[in-house]
DNA sequence: TACTAAAACGTAGTATACTACTTACTTTTT
DNA sequence: AAAAAGTAAGTAGTATACTACGTTTTAGTA
């Protein structure tokens, strides 16, 4: 078959059932978890950050996957509801710390159970086996093109 | 294995993968396609008009599966660039409709190749089985979860 | 030591993606 | 025919995601 053939319609495009999924990820994550004003982004950062220890925000960015700018957003965001700080690095200025607050792990903890309920609703639809098989086939594809991704993956240890 | 322990680590919890994977795809499109200056929305939406007929935003949104506002948006974007032009509807005033220009027909075409090669190289850590298989699982998981989505698809002929 | 390269952050700009609200128009019901 | 319900657009606001550019600070090198 040829290449234009194989990827004609819509729904035989990798690219769009990906998208569409993860649409579907993020209205269930916020039916999950809206009611504590909580996006999966911002829960990412918070759990991140979870274990007391401060990070810069590229730490943070690469982390969870997304793009330094981004962070930056979404760190301020979080910091004008008190629930991280930003400290100074005296150690090298030009970085500015994040440390969560009692109140940013307070509120982590209220939304890990619809975090988890998003998730188990998104692959409600596959077996157990069927489950394996996709996140395996998914995180190959992940791994593998981690290179093309603006927000290649680092170990938190830098 | 506990909901809790299972979804523990980020690369456990298909909602990451799924939006690692989106932004690989998004990255690879637009260095496939980025010469073109279009988005692989910008193109979804000009793909549905390929063949020339009107259609109010409603109709394209749900066909490529995006919301009824963000199709707006992208559709005014692309009026401007005269790639398409946005007729009145005589037989119903409340909407608005959107045909594909000259220009923008040229364009769809010139971006096809491109489009084409970012699927591939998406998917190209996966032989032919395991290709078979992630689609189809990644369709099941998306057709399922369809209701659950802001934008759900919808024929277009409505 | 001085120069240069690299890293971290900030800001501005654009695009996607959604909510909430309003207005105009159509369809259905009474 | 009038009222009610529903649909399509528009606008404003927020969040994610990125590019591009500039500034400060650090690290590496001549």
């Amino acid at each position: 078959m040829s290449d234009e053939k194989k990827f004609e319609r819509l729904i035989d495009r990798p690219g769009h059932l990906i998208r569409r999924l993860h649409q579907v990820h993020v209205a269930l994550f916020l039916e999950e978890c809206g009611a504590q004003n909580l996006t999966p982004i911002q829960f990412g950062v918070l759990t991140v950050l979870k274990d007391g220890k401060e990070r810069d925000q590229v730490t943070i960015a690469y982390s969870i996957g997304i793009d330094r700018n981004t962070a930056a957003d979404v760190i301020s965001r979080l910091e004008k509801r008190q629930l991280l700080e930003r400290p100074d690095n005296p150690l090298d200025r030009r970085t500015k710390l994040a440390q969560i607050t009692a109140s940013g792990q307070a509120l982590v903890n209220t939304v890990v159970p619809g975090m988890i309920e998003a998730q188990k609703r998104l692959v409600a639809p596959l077996s157990d086996e069927e489950y394996e098989t996709f996140m395996s086939l998914t995180l190959k594809l992940v791994t593998e093109n981690d290179h093309n991704s603006r927000a290649p993956w680092r170990n938190d240890s830098k």
